[in-house]
Parts: C-alpha cells; structure tokens; sequence
DNA sequence: TCCCGGGCCTGACATTTGTCATGCCCGGGA
DNA sequence: TCCCGGGCATGACAAATGTCAGGCCCGGGA
C-alpha cells in the first residue's frame, strides 16, 4: 500500500531532486508535480494524492493559501509544507490553514521520508525549534492597514507612491507606517520590512 | 569510469534530494556533501572529486570565492555553480572566477546530469537566456566604495551608523549612497539595494 | 612638465520622512 | 446607552535623507 504523493516547487530542479529522493523509499510514490501555487488544487483533484508537499514561496498562489484551498475542497489529501524560511508567522498561518506538517528545508534529507509517512498517519509534523520561536514571536501585532501600507512600502516606494497606490493621503501613510515601525521595534521604514518579513507577517 | 561529485548546499534537504537525483546516474558517484563554504576547499582536498557542484549562497565563504579557492589549490576540480538567482553578476564573478559551468536551479532535473558531464569533459556549460541577460546588465557601474556602503546600508541602517561602522563622514556616506543612486537609476536608497542586489553586484 | 579625469571626501541646502497631538466616523462589546 | 479601538485624515515640528558644488590625491596621456 503506497503513499501517493504530490509536490509543489517552483524550482524544477529542486522538485525533481525531490522527486528523486522520495521515489527512493519503496512505500512512497510521486504522481504529480507542480511548479506554482493555483496549479496544486487541479492537480490534486486529478490525482487524488494521499499527501502534498507544498513549498510557501511559489507565483501564482503561495503554498499556505494552496492548502487551503487543498484543505476546503479535498480534505482527504493531507498538506505538508516544506519551506526555505522558517518564518513564525508562516508556520503559524500554514496550521491555520490546515496543514498537517511544517518541515524547513535545512532539515536532514532523511527525516522527509518519515515527515511523510507520519502525515500520512494522520500525526501532526512541526520543528520544535520553530514552534517555540513561533510562541515567541507571537501573532502579527500590525493592523491589516498597517500591514497593508508596510507592504506597499517593502520595494522602497516613497509615501507619495504608496498613498497613490492605496488610495490614501499621505499623512496617514506616514502614520501607518510610523505605527509600524513603532510595533516592530525598529528605527526606521526598512528595519521594520525586514522584521515584519523574517517574521512572516507581510 | 565514473564521474566523481562533491555537493554544497546550506539547505541539508536540497543536498540530500539533489545526491538522489546525481545518484540515480550510473556513470555519476557523490563522494562528498559540505553545507557551509569554507568546508568546500577541505572537501575537495580530502576527497579530490571530479566535479564540485556549489551554491552561491552559503555561508561561511560564499560559493563563488569557494570556486575561486577550489581553482586555486585543486584545479583538476571542475566547478559548476548552481543557484537559485540567475543574478547577471553571479554568472559574471562565477566565470571569473574560473568556474566552469553555472546553472539555476529552476532548469528541468533532467538536464543536471549532463550539464555534470559536460563540464567533465571540459566543456562549459552557461544558460543561454542568462548570458544574454549578463551581456545586458554588464559589469557593476558602482565604484568599489559605493558598493561598500550601499551593502552596508542594505539591512536599513542609518546614516550615521553605515558612516560610524566604516569610519566615513557622514556627508561622505551620503555622498555614495546618492551616487549609487543615480548610477543604478533608483529614486532612493532602497531601490538602489534592490536593483543592485537583483544584479548581483552586492 | 602640465593637464585631465576618476575616485574619494566634505559641508551647506532642500526635500522627505518619522513623530505627535488632535479630530472624525463607525462598529462591537459592556 | 456609552465607551473603546481601528481606520482615516490634518497640520506642525524635528530628524534623516538626497543633492550639489567643490576640494584633495593620484595615475595616465599630451
């Protein structure tokens, strides 16, 4: 009885590497793979797979929003999401979502397989380490406006653009992101995209 | 005769899946995996394999001053970059670097093993679409100092500080910064890092 | 030899950014 | 019902940022 599998990258050669590394155990079996986010439901639906292993950082669709579409609309299929960043607030998003496992792509190659089959099993899979972090850090303190704005803001856009862009004036960008950069402790727009973004929160 | 291959990789899981991928190849042997650059020279001494497949980002030594090393102390060792950014001054440094070969990693799996055998056999190996995208971009407009301070003021410090922390003046770290600026046609400070980090030239 | 250009540095000046106090509207508890 | 917090806006002030004109040093032609 073979677990059937699908995985998400948007890197081909990780995903075929992937592939090849979980094609190597004889109870796993890769049937789908898929290289952006809105393309892992259709996919799955085709397929039908026992798991998913989805990457967050795709075009299209991120992974964490793809298991909840996986999650809403075929419940059998368990999510695992395997992630470059371990980031609090996508671990934190990607169980809201319904994932079923968390694994940071610096784990050692050989715990995949067992990640896998431990899903599969109807267990829940999560670093230690980073759900401690992920209690640490806590929710994003920031409003969605706020979030909204920091985002806006994250390729260095001047408050001009921003309030263009979101409709705003600028004086309440300017307060936003003040009140932004207040909530993360930094000293200035650009410390505060970076904690905001190593948090997960944007 | 097969083609010995040493791996380095920060993420464990790339390198182990990428070992199965090479691994799958009959006429291909992985003798050694490293995750840090300053472990590839080592490596490579200890084991003398064929070909050396590095990541650019890593840390300790980044790959590209770890081929450079590789050249250097072992050049019976050829070195094929392998990267997630397909950045223009990657491919640039890389080859003068004296690496032979330089391959994103969102190219099909299939083509890994003989890009591997190309650059066995002495030949380089270069995505094309990327050697133009290189050709474009040429090299870095910024002076050495500009990129100093540009890469200093990358996390979001002030001026004072990025002035504090390389014993400049204040006007002088302003001056750079409005240097780069111009040079790489951004509005501000932020933009000139990202267009600079997009090229490669941080 | 003199001149020129480029890299590096500096201080003055205008613009942008961040902070603060304040006010209005609205929806959801107590 | 009242109150509170979030979103939105304004205006004023201080601090940081970006621009500019100019000076110093060095190496490479004319």
């Amino acid at each position: 009885m073979t677990i059937r599998l699908l995985l998400a990258d948007d890197q081909a050669l990780v995903r075929g590497a992937l592939s090849a590394l979980l094609g190597l155990e004889s109870d796993l079996e890769v049937v789908a793979e898929v290289g952006a986010g809105d393309l892992v439901l259709p996919a799955v639906l085709e397929h039908r797979p026992d798991v998913a292993l989805l990457d967050v950082e795709m075009p299209g669709l991120d992974g964490i929003a793809a298991a909840a579409e996986v999650r809403r609309a075929a419940p059998d299929t368990r999510v695992l999401i395997v992630t470059t960043f371990g980031r609090p607030g996508y671990l934190r998003r990607a169980l809201h979502a319904g994932a079923a496992g968390f694994v940071v792509k610096d784990t050692p190659a050989a715990q995949l397989a067992d990640a896998v089959r431990r899903v599969h099993a109807g267990l829940r899979v999560v670093d230690p380490a980073l759900a401690t972090d992920s209690l640490v850090a806590g929710e994003s303190p920031l409003t969605p406006r706020e979030t909204d704005v920091l985002r806006a803001a994250r390729d260095g856009a001047s408050v001009a653009a921003v309030a263009k862009r979101l409709f705003l004036s600028e004086g309440t960008v300017r307060n936003h992101l003040s009140a932004a950069i207040g909530k993360t402790g930094a000293a200035n727009r650009a410390e505060a995209v970076i904690t905001a973004e190593g948090n997960g929160w944007l």
